[in-house]
RNA sequence: GGGCGUAUAGCUCAGCUGGUUAGAGCGCUGCGUUCACAUCGCAGAGGUCUCUGGUUCGAGUCCAGAUACGCCCACCA
């Protein structure tokens, strides 16, 4: 079997896969007590997979595969999000395209069919896409935010907290999307800039305060005026009451001040509509003034408000403007810059209202069960976000890069109490009856379903028909994926018995949590909350957070721009190992990454040199009989085994370093400047050059360390070449390159010095070629090089090494100079000069300097006396060199 | 209003705790293809590390300030 030129991976990527798949090394079946754990972040089960997702799939791999040959026993555990919201929505605009008809047409159990069935649609397609990236994930443990296990885990959760007193039902001002017709956190809403009117009116013709507003039509729900207490315009009116006719409703306003009033802004004063507006409704309980909700959930002013009842907000903000306009009380129209809110799902403005909702305290102190939670916060009582700060402030969390910590800090100290109920369909159902008997009205929170009510008896029991919150179960994630809570209730059985430890003991606290700083604050943050409350220990050890992905001219990727990059695409066009390492290479933690697909062909073509060196070590073995190949010695060993062995070694030792730290970019970098640059470019074509008895096992030996140290990063191409090699080597029995163990260290001890000799002749075959490329000589040109100098013996034993790389014929003062004519020598005589001294004129001229610079600073008493000794001494040797350098 | 990030070759980006003559990929220029790979090889050009101060024996790296771009949070009556 001859290999083909150029690497398909097409061909290959898939078959590899399922040979992985099949393997059973995708589950973590090691016994050891060494573990390694990652949640994979679940995709949304709305559609298909986009960067992001690579990017993850990709770092998360890398990481898990490093961990694996290490030995570990490694659980990367995959899943999907129902996403609710979105995947509503989504499933919403089908139907209304397909059929015309709107989820209360068709019904809530009708509907729901349909969202599962284009959810397990979904998840096949993403099943399918995560396996194309290669991801060594451990399929049989997957899992889905609403499967029976998880949900399990939400009840438990909302029961113990509503027990904990930390949820709880309350009417209280939300964010509302009218078209979602549900409610939003506040980290769910999101700005856009934009001009508005700002109105400046008074309320009716006998209210001395005029206010300002972009927003009339709330102000049917005014009940304060709010003024600033230093504001001497309106400091009499402080503590008055004043009732005022509003275009025909009756309003009671009462005058108070508050620090928060801008004086500056408008005429200094604020109609104060608690109902509607975030900031109104925290004065309002500051002041204990009354709230008057005037719009309703579908976008209308209420019911009972005279002409402008159940009229649409624009509607009613125009009406009331032209009235106000014909009573002459409006003073003037203004155009304001402000941030508009709206739904980060649907783009919808937002409208802030009152309502009945659950809500999760973050305030409220309760006692810390765990013994280790309790000595890391330091104290026996906390609330839920001093504990999520606490998790973090102590160090058991590490957040890379570290600046998120700040960001991190800065959101949990300022987290209001969280609405978790949503107004859709898809979700968690909360746990949660009502009694409803008249005069009972029992709330009863339970894991089970209810029929009969505690308190009456009764039996007409309604569970609520909201549902929670996302996040609510993607907090719960690293735990609830692992058999939460039920496993632990068989832990001490287990334990007793045969030492047998669950998963949830195995693999909880995950080690790493990688995923996009996008989602810190709804999804991590999240997540150290529900766990450190749910478990009393950390979710994760580590979060690492990777950058954006971004088109070349730095925009975000979206539909509308049609600038995306479809990583499937990608994958059939250049393979899923260069797509993965275009994703990592000239990456760093936290900042944005810009991909075009140049850059994806670049890595392409790296791999087809992997493969080609492969290919070339290959069919090299074929040819050569087995007794032509000896016992490998470390005395046998030429200037550039010595060479490439020292390099080697100097590879893994940065590789460890680098993939520890999590520089994956650097790792990948250092390996891709090895095999290239190292091995392919001197190594190999030396080796041609040189054709020893050892060297076919020698180039075997560093071809399978350099897989394996590739195979995290490129898994596809090493896997098929790890194969191929083994067959050709006549193996029994496959070894998976995937379980193969990973490299510490080499078997041969090279010193530095016996690197160096090849790094001279490196040297000498670079000048050399310089030279001619100056000169432009013919490539056959026959050169005589009359040697005195101190490589002269280096130059002589390796003499046809450096003729053949360099393409010329090195004559040395002994051979005769007969074979020149007068015009090849008189070039000859250039060269001459230029190949004896090492460096061509330019170069010595930045020696020279350079070595000026190294003896001015050797020089400065001050340098001596207060640089650290090592660098002192490095210095001396990097002087001697360079001037060794010089006088060749 | 509060906070954060980025600024290094034509482009996209590395550069870890301050210590070689500042690097890579792409692009560009010249030469080269029987002999692993043209998805290739060899050679080359290209940088006052945004600016101004400061700390230091020594600054791309640390500190302060300025400028430009970007992001997050809050507010938005």
């Amino acid at each position: 079997m001859s290999l083909p030129k150029i690497y398909n991976p097409q061909e290959i990527e898939d078959k590899i896969y399922q040979t992985w798949e099949k393997s059973g090394f995708f589950r973590p079946n090691k016994s050891t007590n060494k573990n390694f754990s990652i949640a994979m972040p679940p995709p949304n089960a709305t559609g298909e997979l986009h960067l992001g997702h690579a990017v993850m799939l990709a770092i998360q791999d890398i990481m898990v595969r490093w961990q694996r040959m290490k030995g570990k026993a490694v659980l990367w555990l995959p899943g999907t999000d129902h996403a609710a919201i979105a995947t509503q929505n989504k499933v919403e605009k089908i139907l209304l395209a397909k059929t015309g008809q709107t989820r209360q047409a068709i019904g809530r159990t009708k509907f729901l069919e349909s969202v599962n069935d284009f959810v397990s649609n979904s998840q096949h397609v993403i099943r399918g896409q995560v396996r194309k990236i290669g991801s060594s994930c451990d399929w049989s443990r997957e899992r889905y935010t609403l499967d029976p296990g998880l949900s399990t885990a939400v009840k438990e959760v909302f029961v113990r907290m509503y027990q904990d007193g930390l949820i709880y039902r309350g009417n209280r001002i939300v964010n509302w999307c009218p078209r979602c017709m549900s409610t939003l956190a506040d980290d769910e809403v999101e700005y856009k800039e934009e001009t508005a009117k700002l109105y400046t009116f008074a309320y009716d013709k006998n209210c001395p305060i005029k206010i300002s507003t972009t927003r009339p039509e709330t102000k049917l729900g005014d009940t304060a005026i709010a003024v600033n207490p230093k504001d001497l315009r309106y400091k009499k009116f402080i503590g008055q009451i004043f009732n005022v006719d509003f275009l025909g409703q009756a309003l009671t306003l009462k005058v108070i001040a508050d620090n928060a009033v801008d004086i500056k802004f408008g005429t200094g004063a604020l109609g104060v509509t608690p109902a509607h507006s975030l900031a109104d409704f925290a004065l309002a309980e500051k002041h204990e003034l009354p709230v008057i909700k005037v719009i309703d959930e579908n976008g209308r002013i209420i019911k009972g408000l005279g002409e402008f009842s159940e009229l649409k907000v624009i509607e009613a903000r125009k009406k009331i403007v032209a009235e106000l306009k014909t009573k002459k009380l409006l003073i003037s129209e203004d155009q304001c810059q402000h941030n508009l809110s709206i739904c980060y799902r649907c783009a919808t403005p937002i409208e802030p209202l009152t309502s009945r909702q659950w809500f999760v305290d973050v305030n409220k102190k309760i006692k810390i069960k765990n013994e280790k939670l309790k000595k890391t916060i330091g104290k026996k009582t906390a609330s839920l976000k001093k504990l999520a700060l606490g998790v973090v402030k102590a160090g058991e969390i590490n957040i890379i890069p570290k600046r998120f910590n700040k960001i991190y800090f800065q959101w949990m100290e300022n987290l209001r109490d969280w609405c978790i109920s949503r107004q859709i369909w898809f979700g968690h159902p909360i746990p949660v009856y009502y009694c409803q008997k008249s005069n009972c009205q029992e709330i009863i929170v339970s894991r089970t379903p209810v029929s009969k009510c505690p308190k009456c008896g009764g039996t007409k029991l309604k569970q609520d028909p909201d549902t929670l919150d996302t996040w609510f179960s993607s907090g719960l994630w690293t735990f609830s994926t692992l058999g939460w809570p039920s496993e632990t209730k068989n832990l001490k059985i287990k334990n007793k018995n045969n030492g047998i430890l669950n998963d949830l003991e195995r693999f909880h606290p995950t080690s790493v949590m990688e995923t996009g700083y996008d989602i810190l604050f709804f999804w991590v943050a999240r997540m150290i909350l529900m766990t450190t409350y749910a478990l009393g220990e950390v979710p994760f050890k580590t979060v690492y957070l990777h950058g954006l992905v971004r088109d070349k001219e730095g925009r975000k990727m979206s539909k509308s721009l049609g600038n995306g990059i479809d990583p499937v695409k990608m994958i059939k066009k250049y393979g899923a190992d260069a797509v993965r390492l275009s994703l990592i290479i000239g990456t760093t933690p936290g900042n944005d990454v810009r991909l075009y697909e140049e850059k994806i062909a670049a890595y392409r073509n790296f791999i087809n040199k992997i493969w080609n060196i492969a290919r070339y070590i290959i069919e090299n073995e074929k040819s050569k009989t087995k007794n032509e190949k000896p016992q490998l010695k470390i005395k046998n060993l030429q200037h550039s085994d010595q060479w490439i062995l020292y390099e080697l070694e100097k590879l893994i030792k940065n590789v460890n370093h680098n993939l520890e730290h999590y520089h994956f970019s650097r790792a990948g970098e250092d390996i891709y400047d090895f095999i290239w640059h190292k091995l392919a470019d001197w190594y190999i074509e030396a080796a041609k050059v040189e054709a020893v008895p050892h060297q076919q096992e020698l180039l075997d030996y560093i071809l399978k360390k350099c897989l394996v140290m590739l195979h995290p990063f490129v898994p596809f191409v090493t896997e098929e070449i790890w194969g191929i090699m083994n067959i050709e080597q006549g193996a029994i029995k496959n070894n998976l390159l995937m379980i193969e163990p990973w490299v510490e260290k080499i078997d041969f001890k090279i010193t530095r010095a016996q690197a160096q000799n090849f790094v001279k002749i490196q040297e000498i075959i670079t000048a050399i070629r310089n030279a001619r490329a100056e000169q432009k000589l013919a490539p056959a040109e026959i050169i005589n090089c009359l040697i005195d100098s101190r490589l002269e013996n280096l130059i002589d034993e390796n003499r046809g090494l450096i003729e053949k790389m360099a393409k010329i014929k090195i004559l040395t003062k002994s051979d005769e100079l007969k074979t020149f004519d007068q015009i090849n020598l008189s070039h000859a005589k250039i060269y001459l000069e230029k190949i004896t001294k090492l460096e061509p004129a330019k170069d010595t001229a930045q020696l020279e300097k350079y070595i000026q610079s190294l003896e001015a600073r050797l020089n400065n008493p001050d340098f001596l006396a207060k640089a650290p000794k090592e660098v002192i001494a490095k210095e001396k040797t990097r002087l001697e060199e360079a001037r060794a350098r010089l006088t060749q």
